[in-house]
DNA sequence: TTAAATAGAACTATATTGGTCCTATTTGAA
DNA sequence: TTCAAATAGGACCAATATAGTTCTATTTAA
């Protein structure tokens, strides 16, 4: 579906609230009042988040989530990573190996291989720090600098 | 599951062989022979790209598929929108308004917004004549050159 | 010792997707 | 005129993936 799964909406949305104060220390009880989902839903999504160590824990009475490390330095991409299920590829062939019969002589998973390059590097370019406030309309995007040309379209 | 559907997966690889012979009206038996496909499946993807105006369609014996215009002037992004069924966009709130009811004071809805608008321009600049052959490394992209700045990454 | 918290894993229900099949329609050719 | 070869559309079922819940274990402050 071309969509990333709604426990990876939900974490975006979770660590977006928690880079805004970092020094605290989120019960789920706490972060279920603020944000209005569902406290196993959000204790589901920490406890993915705490293990790709992207959010650290603190466990027992007064315990809780807290970031792992700065809203700068956590990426969209790695919160897909911590929450999607497969690996990263827009197709299944690019993405894992020896998933299809006739990948010997598939003329475009190499291709698609590519574009993936290409959308990961979006979302590796875009941070936590990015998605706390709404964003003016930004200067010049590291994001789109960094972009390499992996793709030739033929002019038209 | 940010993955494709595979019926958009198949329709690239069907599309992409067609690009090829562009004079030719190719049935589904032919096809199926060359691509190792079901029937049933290169069928039901040819009739949602014939929908979308991606393919044209001669009805009856000796009827067929072929590209509807040249290979240069068909993107990934249509096609994927002529095979997805949801409207293009990484999350479902970000895609269509009014599924979330936390819409109104939600903080990063409009920045999904945003990196939708990137990749969907990814996707744009690739188009089947880029799919065909195994591309060498390329020069600049238009695709890079083109995506326009939209998000901000704090400098980390 | 107890209560408040996280950790992990299993489970169920729902939604989506993949794949197939059936019927209608069109059209070239015998 | 009839038949066979093709696409068009839609309905259907099976398999898979996702969402959400629940249960038990563990940790730790008071």
């Amino acid at each position: 579906m071309l969509r990333v799964s709604k426990l990876t909406d939900y974490g975006t949305l979770v660590l977006t609230h928690m880079a805004g104060f970092p020094d605290h220390l989120f019960s789920v009880a706490e972060l279920t009042q603020i944000l209005h989902l569902n406290a196993p839903t959000i204790s589901k999504v920490l406890k993915a988040l705490g293990r790709h160590e992207l959010v650290s824990s603190v466990r027992g009475a007064r315990g809780g989530y807290a970031l792992a490390r700065p809203a700068t330095q956590i990426s969209v991409a790695q919160i897909i990573d911590a929450l999607e299920d497969q690996p990263f590829g827009l197709t299944e062939c690019s993405a894992t190996a020896g998933t299809c019969d006739i990948e010997g002589d598939c003329r475009i998973r190499a291709n698609w291989q590519r574009i993936n390059t290409v959308v990961r590097r979006v979302l590796d370019d875009v941070c936590l720090a990015d998605m706390v406030e709404p964003l003016p309309l930004a200067t010049e995007a590291r994001m789109v600098r960094h972009a390499t040309p992996a793709i030739k379209c033929t002019p038209q």
